[in-house]
DNA sequence: TGCAAGTTTGCAGTGGCTGCATCTTTGTTC
DNA sequence: GAACAAAGATGCAGCCACTGCAAACTTGCA
């Protein structure tokens, strides 16, 4: 699925073992629910000792909600080749894209990822503002661009906002069964949020399922 | 702080074994940090055993986040009585007056827990978004409202986004150690938010420190 | 006063998670 | 290809969060 191209045996191996592991969690928990799964259960399925589970994840849940590490990473970084005079909201819209397409690239286990953290709330919360320190960054690299100090509150507002945006997408588009694209429902929703999420009734778009859709280019 | 009256010694006692609970964790855990304190010495510190803890939080993460029940059925509650004319997002910051409230009133309690829950990002994910059955209780009032199908995406993404805001006002308020009211954050950050989180490069306020402020009546 | 219901507590047990020591695998260098 | 060093896998012992159960103990009420 990813490239592991320029890697050798070794890390080869060690992507093989966390992806293993992941879907053996995933799978599992789908079957039975968290509680009702033991990390051993989960380490015997990708046959590795428990003791080994606990080198790739910190926690069972981190298991389930993936990566996160590198997502963000590649989201700071694509948002640093976005132009400074784009808006912010058009700015992390299109930041998201990559991940947005790796999400849709691997739907199925996106789609059995989603279903999972839907029925644990605890795992959903952690799905997109999980890591601090990444979320930190993001607040500083937008203000940094806005030219805000760091302190003031828009830029930090903005990145929740968008999470929130982001993290609705994904949910409504895990609920549909993917059966709506993921970059469509998130445009709709960063719409919304550009129009400054009107009332629908009171905008009244006849015809329109989206509250207002915002191009992105 | 809260009132007690009308109950008898039984609940008033169990209010007052609740809060001392809350209270030692939340100074522990602000003097050690979350992993260096245990349940047992909690409990110890409100002087019951640590099954009895138990008996008042599910988990230990529970005592520092605080109520969050009580808090949103008064939110549910709330939002009922707002008349259904009032757009989503006037209606939501107006319900939650009263959390706003209480949270100011106790503003020392608060001060502490927020610190505390900043420093431990998982903590902070369940400060607003925790409870899966009030945020999806608090879409359907909005559906219902609003007179959206809830499966359509709109009262999903108000509730998220108004969540977001109400945490990053929350931030900024205890980041700045209470010198600007909750109050003003809050209608700034939903200010912010209705007029569609604009880039303030662009939008261009002279002297205003608030990105478009707006005003609940 | 006596009873029923609600609370506290101890105890035993499961399972998440960690540090440490040891063994195995892999990449490299000659 | 053999030796060696770095990195990874594993077992083990141990801490602690959390649960179910059964036995005290408190409280409210008749």
């Amino acid at each position: 699925m990813t490239i592991d191209e320029g890697l050798g045996r070794r890390d080869r191996k060690k992507r093989q073992t966390r992806a293993a592991l992941a879907a053996a969690a995933l799978r599992l928990v789908a079957e039975r629910g968290l509680d009702q799964v033991t990390v051993e259960e989960i380490s015997e399925a990708a046959d590795v000792s428990a003791r080994t589970f606990f080198n790739y994840f910190a926690t069972k849940d981190d298991a389930l909600v993936g990566d996160t590490e590198g997502d963000r990473e590649r989201v700071l970084r694509a948002l640093a080749t976005v132009p400074a005079q784009v808006p912010a909201l058009t700015a992390i819209r299109s930041a998201l894209s990559g991940v947005i397409d790796e999400v849709e690239g691997d739907a199925a286990l996106w789609l059995l990822r989603m279903q999972v953290v839907m029925q644990h709330p605890v795992l959903l919360a952690r799905l997109v503002s999980g890591n601090a320190a990444t979320e930190q960054a993001m607040v500083e690299a937008l203000a940094a661009r806005t030219g805000h100090s760091p302190d003031d509150g828009y830029p930090a507002l903005v990145v929740a906002v968008t999470g929130a945006a982001l993290r609705t997408a994904m949910v409504r588009w895990a609920t549909g069964g993917g059966s709506r694209s993921l970059v469509e429902l998130l445009d709709e929703a960063f719409g919304a949020v550009a129009a400054g999420l009107p009332d629908p009734r009171t905008t009244d778009q006849p015809g329109a399922t989206a509250p207002g859709v915002h191009r992105t280019r």
